[in-house]
DNA sequence: CAGTGGTCTAGACCACTCG
DNA sequence: GAGTGGTCTAGACCACTGG
């Protein structure tokens, strides 16, 4: 008797040959389930799993189709960065550059859903591997959604936030651009130089928690798991 | 009587709050079953949601723990180059710059896990938004593991391969570098510039299929949701 | 080897939405 | 209005694995 992952791995072959062409529909959960001599909720969890892969459209009342133009999903996984350089068998170290409390800029701002000026931390960190720069991080700390700050010396503004405030929502998203003079002084390169940019924007239960730019060295690559 | 959605919140903020601290245990599933007074599925679908988002981390017989660092998870949609350029208004064109068959370069090959020289077709395409340039596509094709190909100027590679072959696996690589000629060229750009670049490798069920490598006009963001 | 999560069943009710 | 997927139940068996 078959499981939801055959079942799974028969119907995306099935849309695989053009037995169900794009676009078209494919029988529903009750006819699937007796043609495979299942449960319907064992049909519905394969069909599931197909629509999120993207591969089918699921629509109450409306069916079940096979997908015109599947999006494909990548999942990144975004570990904190003394994990990610610890899991390259180097050796991670931060240095605080500098940590002063001041009024948000307006591009940040608007990127946090906070008005201009609102009170905010701003952190500036390097990251080391093997006691090379590896990436430089400027980062803006919404006081008002995260409990009582700890010493930034001693644990990173990163490893903290993620091991002590719930993130329900964000965005991250990546560019590339010539080193502004700040990352390429602290990451020793050449000002204009290439660099990879990682922008992420966290929000918590209680409002907007933090802008971080991160700029990582030249050559460094993030990978994504199709 | 609760669904599994807020089950799923609840135990979030149970988590939030501490009353189970990171690393430490949570009830079995039978256990909050009868808490909230549910069946066990329910409770499931609850904590494999919280799971799949890296929250907590279940092993079979150890039962389920608070993550001590969670990993944050993001998703990429990767639509097809048109749809991105349409979902912004605007309009989309492309040119087949060259089509040609050769062997794969070692470093295309070793991406595609086949052997260097490997029988393949590398692909050019510039992809136009507005008139202007969007991007700049660098190919290589694996034609054992496709159908037989249609005519690269009417469809865009991309597209087709989208359509016609299903992938199984794959991977995708986000850097910066200083433009390469064949792309600074194509975009109309000054050589050297910081482009961002995307590669893609992917696997069907017949081999690996296609290495990608798009260089994207400067100014260039990818967006993925948290 | 015993307890956990993983899965499945047969049935049911419901919200949604297309026609 | 009717058919679809979404969800839930109460029970069951099983694979895995830690003690």
């Amino acid at each position: 008797m078959p499981g939801w992952e055959e079942i799974r791995d028969s119907v995306r072959e099935r849309i695989r040959v053009r037995e169900w062409a794009p676009g078209a529909l494919i029988p529903g959960e009750e006819r699937l389930a007796a043609d495979y001599g299942v449960a319907r909720a064992t049909v519905n969890r394969a069909i599931r799993a197909l629509a999120e892969a993207g591969l089918v459209e699921r629509r109450k009342r409306a069916g079940t189709r096979v997908a015109e133009l599947p999006t494909r999903r990548a999942r990144l996984e975004i570990p904190v960065i003394r994990r990610e350089v610890e899991g390259q068998g180097r050796i991670y170290a931060f240095r605080l550059l500098s940590a002063r409390p001041g009024g948000l800029p307006a591009e940040v701002a608007a990127r946090l859903d906070l008005p201009a000026g609102h009170a905010a931390l701003a952190i500036e960190t390097l990251h080391l591997a093997d006691g090379r720069p590896h990436a430089h991080e400027a980062r803006w700390l919404n006081p008002a959604a995260v409990p009582p700050l700890p010493d930034f010396a001693r644990i990173s503004v990163n490893e903290w936030l993620v091991a002590n405030v719930p993130v329900v929502s964000g965005e991250v998203v990546f560019l590339a651009e010539a080193a502004l003079p700040a990352a390429a002084a602290a990451l020793a390169i050449a000002p204009g130089a290439p660099v990879l940019v990682t922008e992420r924007t966290t929000a918590g239960p209680d409002g907007p928690i933090t802008f971080v730019r991160l700029s990582h060295v030249p050559g460094h690559r993030v990978n994504l798991r199709l």
